[in-house]
DNA sequence: AAGTGTACTTAGGACCCCCGCC
DNA sequence: GGCGGGGGTCCTAAGTACACTT
């Protein structure tokens, strides 16, 4: 079939192929029969009704443990545990001594005292392991180390079987059918045993959490339907109930706080999509109700009756400074605090510099939030104007004569403060201001049509992230900054630098060649002896990884291919070094300044990059995205401004804010907004939240 | 205390960019 | 010049701890 250059290919029209019908899997079905319902267009429940009808298949089970009997070293000797004792040591053995728990000189002696104490009480009276320092838990934690390392060498075709036999169990445990529609199942497992990760400095940190068995688990279900079967041999529910004011369908006994956990529905589901939009909804109220709120307080902030003046400074810290209200805590809980339990030593009044403290209205709010996360900020109060002038008096005299340890709001909990906020408004709890106020400031900071107009959709991206930004730090929503994102950034820093360097020498080059001395400009080198190799090793770890059964050829096959990709690496950093070299002697000033002009913008490129990393590293926009900012100020924008909703809403989130995607496009956060939808539609579709006055 | 909403961490997947190959 | 694979990075989704409200 040899062709002959000149012969021209006639233009044969292309064979439509009749198009295979995709096929889905049974999973997909369900998914997608699921979209026909649209809670928010039907008939409300009675009051006070979650549901109707009620079933499903109640919750799976972690399997028993296997044990590996990797022995542990006590004093430089091999112990045998039993498998009991062999899975906690094992839990302990899994955590890396540079993580969270172990990593941290804050908790980490916490963390190990509290595991050792219960891993003890499992060894019993006499054990022979009695000191923590003489245990040697490597042999254990190489174990795991082998077994991720084979993990990762796993062929397609296990990773296929894995992914069907999750979904097998979701199609089992993962829907239950409410008042006759699907409905997507939030969690299905069971919490498996391990060792409590408390945040911060929690004083049950490193605890046992034992493994759920159903005779600690109660079934919720309604009043015709079967209860789900009890799939361990041996064992039966706790109890079978039917309670259709709630919304679990299982709870279990969880044995660190001996508190309850529930299986509830997703957050796609009509019981999480109703309590939403009620929600937002309330915080709109709130806006309505908010200027004649705000008179209120601030008229209230001179009272005389001390508890009125400090429930008014509270409603003023937790409506501009956007703080929870702070509930009290035990014993066994982390020392966290919110508005109402503030002490006296997490407020630092400034002084101003010549230390006379009546002109500087500044106060430090210094304290542990919720999951403990850090609270530092300064706050002017000048530029709350008068009204600052007197909160700050206020919070002054409130610390006067105070201990440390001492509350500030000593007259006030989270339980007055939100009885006299029923007052104000039906249904206003604290919590609303922080939904009110992260919307609102969406909606403001968002910018118009006008100001998008010419901008890409990537461009106008960026606009929506900042918007987005501003919320999460009003929130104080924060991320610690992993390892792994700290090293990223030193590399960019790293690479920056280089190319500045890179740079200079482009303009040294220059020079030489101005005067007469190319000779000395120094040439790439294109010999990388380490470039053949790398690629060898890779090759042949993609032969061996199709070959490899046995965990041993596994394990060989991920060696071989790290081995392969860090030499890879390796190469490439010392190509980054000499890439701004020329492989033959420049003989033009032009060829040159080309080269730095590539430079310069290659530099201001990676300082833009750079800069956007250092300043989101700490900033979590996904909290705020996800239960505060209401969806359909995004949705509106988007669609006033052709950007793609999918840009802005993952999968997930839009499939929990369905409700939410076909507002118009001129729809505005606002109270007016709220009456609106209650004369479209019967009273009572908001979850009574709202049409409950 | 019970029940539901909010918050973080982390594993893994999607996406993007670069490079080599055709 | 287009395409595909690989690797790095960013983002999503899952998991479960923590807080608020009633």
């Amino acid at each position: 079939m040899v062709r002959s250059k000149d012969e021209v290919k006639p233009k044969v029209p292309r064979v439509v192929q009749p198009r295979k019908p995709k096929v889905f899997t049974n999973l997909q079905k369900i998914e997608e029969a699921m979209k026909a319902y649209k809670w928010w267009d039907s008939d409300p429940l009675p009051d006070g009704r979650q549901w109707l009808y009620l079933e499903h298949a109640g919750l799976n089970f972690v399997d028993e443990y296997q044990p590996h009997n990797i022995k542990l070293i006590y004093n430089g000797k091999e112990v045998a545990l039993t498998p009991d004792q062999e899975e906690v040591a094992t839990f302990f053995a899994a955590l890396p001594e540079d993580g969270p728990q172990l990593g941290n000189v804050e908790t980490r002696q916490t963390f190990i005292d509290n595991f050792f104490d219960d891993w003890k009480e499992l060894l019993g009276e006499g054990h022979i392991v009695q000191d923590f320092i003489k245990c040697d838990f490597s042999p254990i934690k190489e174990y795991l180390e082998r077994n991720k390392v084979i993990k990762k060498a796993a062929t397609d075709s296990e990773k296929a079987l894995a992914k069907v036999n999750k979904e097998n169990m979701l199609l089992i445990y993962g829907f239950a059918i409410v008042d006759g529609h699907l409905e997507k199942v939030g969690n299905i497992t069971a919490e498996p045993p391990g060792l409590f990760r408390g945040r911060g400095k929690h004083p049950k940190t490193g605890k046992i959490k034992q493994r759920i068995y159903p005779s600690t688990v109660n079934i919720n279900i309604g009043e015709t339907c079967a209860a789900p079967r009890c799939l361990i041999p041996g064992y039966a529910w706790e109890g079978v109930q039917c309670d259709p004011t709630v919304s679990w369908l299982c709870s279990w006994k969880e044995t660190i706080l001996n508190s309850a956990k529930y299986v509830q529905l997703a957050a796609s589901s009509s019981f999480k999509g109703k309590s939403d939009m009620g929600k937002y909804n309330k915080a709109m109220k709130l806006k309505g109700y908010i200027g004649k709120i705000r008179k209120d307080y601030t008229a209230r902030l001179n009272s005389s009756d001390p508890e009125v003046c400090q429930i008014a400074t509270c409603m003023w810290v937790i409506d501009k400074l956007a703080l929870r209200v702070g509930g009290e805590k035990g014993e066994d809980e982390a020392d966290t605090v919110g508005c109402c339990s503030l002490r006296r030593e997490h407020l630092t009044f400034v002084p101003t510099p010549d230390g006379h403290s009546s002109t500087l209205h500044e106060i430090e709010l210094e304290f542990l939030g919720k999951d403990s996360m850090l609270f530092k900020q300064n706050v002017d109060f000048d530029r709350y104007g008068k009204v600052g002038h007197q909160v700050y008096k206020n919070l002054k005299s409130f610390c006067k004569n105070k201990g440390a340890k001492q509350d500030v709001f000593d007259l006030v909990t989270h339980t007055i403060l939100n009885a006299h906020l029923q007052t104000v408004m039906p249904g206003l709890s604290a919590k609303v201001f922080r939904t009110y106020n992260a919307s609102e400031t969406l909606q403001e900071k968002l910018p118009s049509t006008d100001e998008l107009k010419n901008l890409s959709v990537q461009d106008k991206l960026a606009k929506y992230n900042d918007a987005n930004r501003e919320v999460a730090i009003l929130c104080n929503h924060q991320r610690t900054v992993s390892n792994a994102i700290m090293k990223g950034i030193e590399t960019q820093e790293a690479r920056l630098k280089t190319l500045k360097q890179q740079k200079n020498e482009l303009k040294e080059m220059r020079s030489l060649l101005l005067s007469g001395r190319q000779d000395k400009i120094r040439l790439k080198s294109n010999s990388f002896p380490n470039e053949l190799k790398a690629l060898d090793l890779l090759e042949r770890a993609k032969e061996a990884k199709m070959k490899a059964k046995t965990h041993d050829e596994k394990l060989a096959v991920t060696n071989l291919h790290e081995e392969g990709a860090q030499l890879k690496k390796d190469v490439a950093v010392e190509k980054f070094k000499v890439g701004h070299l020329f492989a033959k002697t420049p003989n033009s000033e032009d060829q040159i300044d080309k080269r730095i002009d590539t430079w310069t913008e290659k530099i201001k490129k990676m300082e833009v990059n750079v800069r956007d990393r250092q300043d989101n590293k700490e900033v979590s926009l996904g909290t705020s995205k996800i239960n505060y900012m209401d969806p359909r100020i995004s949705v509106a924008w988007c669609k006033r401004n052709e950007t793609p909703i999918e840009k802005i809403f993952a999968k997930t989130l839009r499939e929990k804010f369905v409700w939410a995607l076909s507002v118009p496009c001129d729809w505005r956060f606002d109270f007016n907004s709220l009456q609106q939808s209650s004369l479209n539609s019967s009273p009572g579709q908001q979850n009574g939240t709202t049409t409950d006055d």
